[in-house]
DNA sequence: GTAGCAAGTGCAAATCTTTCGCAATTAGCA
DNA sequence: TGCTAATTGCGAAAGATTTGCACTTGCTAC
């Protein structure tokens, strides 16, 4: 329970419903707000999706959570303890590959080295086309 | 008028309008649909907006225009000849810089190398925090 | 040059996602 | 146990994008 600390520290609360979110987002990998909201309402569902979204935001203002863009509109959600790998989405079939962060250490040094930028590779993903769409272009 | 053949070959039409379309988009850059419409209604007040949206849909299914993801929701559009750099953006101040693709060529090629994914580093914005922000938050 | 057909347009309404206001509820401190 | 401010639920609002449909209009064939 150690999101008890991170939430009171902000005059937070850790009501029951925040809890249910945080644990479905820790469950749930790359879940949009619908898909928390959906997972929170199997066991408790009453919640409301305002309830979800504004939880989510707590949540991220706190650390506890983050969010990435890994396609169109929406963002996914993911706990902040997970953002170990960077995201390879394939513009051809939707698939959300992973690799390690460290294949974009260079780049990223890169960026820092020649524009001052520090960059989280984790929050966009990486578009492109899978080796699988690739193959089947030929 | 090379967008004639293009479209010609699928059965499609060059309408005023999809010129007009056209012609915003090579002119603006990083545009919403939204801007487009702004910007052909000066000419054409007339325009709908669903025509815009259908028309940057038919050219990017032609190859004339792309969209890339800049910041949460929307998409931006830009002619497509003109994906020569990629978009830095800054999750603190909002701004968006650019950065020459070869950059990325390495990254680039470590990912083609590795897991077969071929990236196109013009889609996704790369999100981070500019030089700027960097400074302030110290 | 003209007719015919399918593609495209305008318009309004429907969706979908996310946000907001507000009254009722409740967690956490004294 | 009581208070106060944070939080919730709910409905409505806002914004973005899509869709159905009747009307219009490129483009091709004659």
């Amino acid at each position: 329970m150690a999101e008890q600390h991170e939430l009171r520290e902000k005059g937070l609360r850790l009501t029951p419903q925040r809890e249910l979110v945080l644990a479905a987002v820790r469950e749930l990998d790359h879940a949009t707000p619908e898909e928390v909201a959906e997972r929170v309402r199997l066991t408790h569902p009453g919640i409301n999706l305002s309830t979800v979204y504004r939880n989510l935001e707590t949540l991220e203002n706190v650390g506890l959570v983050q969010h990435s863009h890994l396609g169109h509109g929406g963002a996914t959600y993911h706990a902040a303890e997970v953002l170990t790998h960077l995201h390879l989405v394939c513009g051809a079939c939707g698939a959300v590959g992973g690799a390690p962060i460290e294949v974009a250490a260079n780049f990223v040094n890169t960026l820092a080295d020649d524009y001052g930028f520090k960059t989280d590779v984790t929050h966009f993903a990486v578009y492109g086309t899978c080796a699988t769409c690739a193959q089947a272009e030929l």
